[in-house]
RNA sequence: GGGGUCGUAGUUCAGUUUGGUUAGAACGCCAGCCUGUCACGUUGGAGGUCGCGGGUUCGAGCCCCGUCGGCCCCGCCA
């Protein structure tokens, strides 16, 4: 027997010819003489019909097959009189079997692959357990299979450009990124260690001095952190890097691979992207990730109470810090349980508490603030804020990052929860000019931003090397801007990169700039600098989350859900049992012990 | 490292508010019947250490303590 079509394919035009179908048994349905099977593979689902009277062997045969056997079935493809099924692509057609082989039976499944009804899929862990078997339900295939289309699009659009694909280790040493690595030990030099890259983005700046120019990997990374819905310790990016470039040359690389990329949803962007400046998202969305398919931004309420005598106010404002507000657009109605809700919510991020108003219908005013401000200042801040008559107004004071964290995150909170987000829109915006330096609040440091070998922007050089080179002068750091961008999608980080440091002065610079000593420096890449000197090109480039960017294919906000075999939060492999415990032998041969 | 939430039949869940006889439903599974189903129908049946351990109580799925695991979030992830 030789399989002649898929189970996807078969159609009306297809009638009369005789055909060979392989696959699994997705349904079974026995009516004694007469017995139907859904036969499953890839491409689709095919009804097969075995009677009894006309082929009593394969009918016969047809009476131990349970769910997910494997069989193959021969027969001729007839057409479906008044009992056709318009939610199967081939549910024009049926093939009336007369030969059925039997090429593997299956355990029951310890799970119902496809739910009939309302009924919910099986508990995530169990279908992690028995992957294999999730892994035949169409809606994982089709997004693994978006996912197969989505690399294939991006190597299809890298090599139209003149890009040249270039495979860097896996195994390496530690690299400048901030996450934990993880760690291989070496047997020949026993006592040292590998690390598997975070990114490979050193090499991809050292192929850039080798004149590679364009370079672009489909690259596995690996980093040792706790994981979120959207993070995984391993995952795969685009990376990509360009010689004698600017940043709008970079930008059109990320718009034109998206946009080719987001063709294969039918999804069409505008060849160049809005932009945006770190600090315009940051004031007006609280995020560096703006999710643009709802308004509802942030709104400044600092200067109308720059005279206040309400002491959390007060504080915050002699501080630095600012209150800003969102308004929710006919939610007046929002219950005490609501707004204590929305304020368990803010204090996650930092915020020490949420205060609202509230504009009836009818134009009375309600706020948690009240008495504190007077009627008067209330509705002068509802007003400022753009509130209406049947909105509520959401505040929050403090510092600035927090006030951002918090309004940002509940600007999100709030728009699913009143069902805000078109989920047919694809908004897409390029964040520009991300801050070059953090500060860190324990340790009174800064740290880089992005990686230590992103370039300042050229109107900050001078602010930057007064930073640096004064002591006294050092907190202007947190002020210095570097040629550093996101691309963001529907509020997803899908892509970052900068222009490089291509002069090694700079890249002194900048590692004293993060407190970091010449030796300690030399000691880490010692072998990059020593590459800068010898006639570094300018350059620069970005990687592209591809789970990020599949996710968005996908429709899904799950990780896992774009991965074949993910591992659990705990960073578990459930199918496999791992990470796991290895031999002594394997143990002493790399001279480690174990506590 | 911290917080939230969930854990009851093979699966998804109800039952936990207010402790009380024999822990239910649907789907799945097993056996029979059925010639047009596609969430087939129908008759019958099997199936439970209520995550695990300890405690309170005359009595615990339900209350308390601990513990393990899934998911989500904060920290972390440039």
């Amino acid at each position: 027997m030789e399989r002649t079509h898929t189970c996807g394919e078969l159609r009306k035009d297809d009638v009369g010819s005789s055909v060979v179908l392989m696959g699994w048994v997705a349904k079974k349905r026995d009516f004694g003489p007469l017995t139907f099977i859904d036969l499953r593979d890839r491409e689709g689902i095919t009804q097969v019909v075995l009677n009894e009277e006309t082929s009593p062997d394969a009918h016969a045969k047809a009476k131990d097959i349970r769910g997910e056997f494997v069989i193959g079935i021969k027969g001729a493809v007839v057409e479906r009189e008044g009992t056709h099924n318009a939610k199967l692509a081939t549910g024009d057609i049926e093939v009336h079997a007369d030969e059925l082989l039997i090429y593997n039976t299956a355990k029951v499944p310890p799970f119902e692959l496809e739910k009939s009804g309302s009924q919910n899929l099986a508990s995530e862990d169990l279908r992690l357990k028995y992957r294999y078997l999730d892994l035949r339900r169409p809606q994982l295939q089709n997004n693994i299979r978006m996912r197969a289309k989505a690399v294939a699009a991006i190597r299809q659009y890298f090599d139209g450009r003149g890009f040249i694909e270039i495979e860097t280790p896996i195994l390496l040493k530690s690299t400048p990124e901030g996450a934990r690595d993880f760690i291989v030990p070496s047997r020949i030099h026993t006592g040292k260690f590998f690390a598997l890259p975070q990114s490979p983005q050193i090499l991809k700046q050292i192929t850039m001095i080798s004149g590679f120019d364009k370079y672009f990997q489909i690259a596995r990374c690996f980093r040792d952190e706790d994981l979120r819905a959207d993070r995984q310790p391993e995952f795969t990016q685009l990376d990509m890097e360009m010689s004698f470039v600017n940043r709008e040359q970079v930008y059109r690389e990320i718009e034109g691979m998206f946009n080719h990329v987001l063709r294969l949803i039918d999804v069409e962007f505008p060849t160049e992207w809005p932009r945006m400046t770190h600090s315009e998202a940051m004031r007006r969305y609280g995020s560096d990730k703006p999710d643009l398919r709802f308004e509802m931004e942030l709104q400044d309420l600092s200067s109308a109470l720059k005279d206040t005598e309400f002491a959390p106010f007060r504080d915050t404002l002699d501080r630095g810090g600012e209150i800003k507000c969102i308004v929710v657009k006919g939610r007046s109605d929002y219950s005490r349980k609501q707004t204590d809700e929305i304020q368990e919510y803010v204090k996650r991020y930092g915020a020490g508490a949420l205060a609202w108003i509230k504009i009836a219908a009818d134009g009375t005013l309600a706020s948690s603030l009240l008495k504190v401000l007077g009627e008067e200042k209330i509705a002068e801040l509802a007003s400022l804020a753009g509130a209406e008559k049947g909105d509520a107004v959401l505040i929050v004071a403090g510092r600035r990052s927090v006030v951002a964290a918090s309004l940002g995150a509940l600007r999100l909170e709030v728009a699913r929860r009143e069902d805000l987000i078109d989920r047919t829109a694809y908004k897409p915006l390029i964040v520009t000019e991300f801050p070059m330096f953090e500060h860190d609040e324990e340790s009174d440091t800064y740290i880089a931003a992005h990686h230590p070998f992103t370039s300042p922007m050229d109107e900050d050089i001078e602010l930057f090397k007064t930073a640096v080179n004064d002591a006294s002068q050092h907190h202007l750091l947190g002020q210095v801007r570097a040629k550093a961008y996101d691309a963001v999608i529907n509020g997803y980080e899908c892509a970052g990169g900068s222009i490089r440091i291509h002069q090694k002065e700079i890249q002194d610079l900048n590692f004293k700039a993060l407190g970091m000593t010449p030796e300690k420096a030399r000691e880490r890449f010692g072998f990059f600098l020593d590459a800068l000197e010898y006639g570094t090109p300018p350059h620069g480039g970005f990687a592209a989350g591809i789970e990020r960017t599949c996710m968005i294919l996908c429709g899904t906000e799950n990780i896992r859900d774009v991965m074949a075999f993910p591992k659990t939060a705990s960073a578990q492999d459930l199918m496999m049992d791992s990470p796991g415990e290895v031999d002594d032998a394997q143990l002493n041969e790399l001279g480690i012990r174990v506590e």
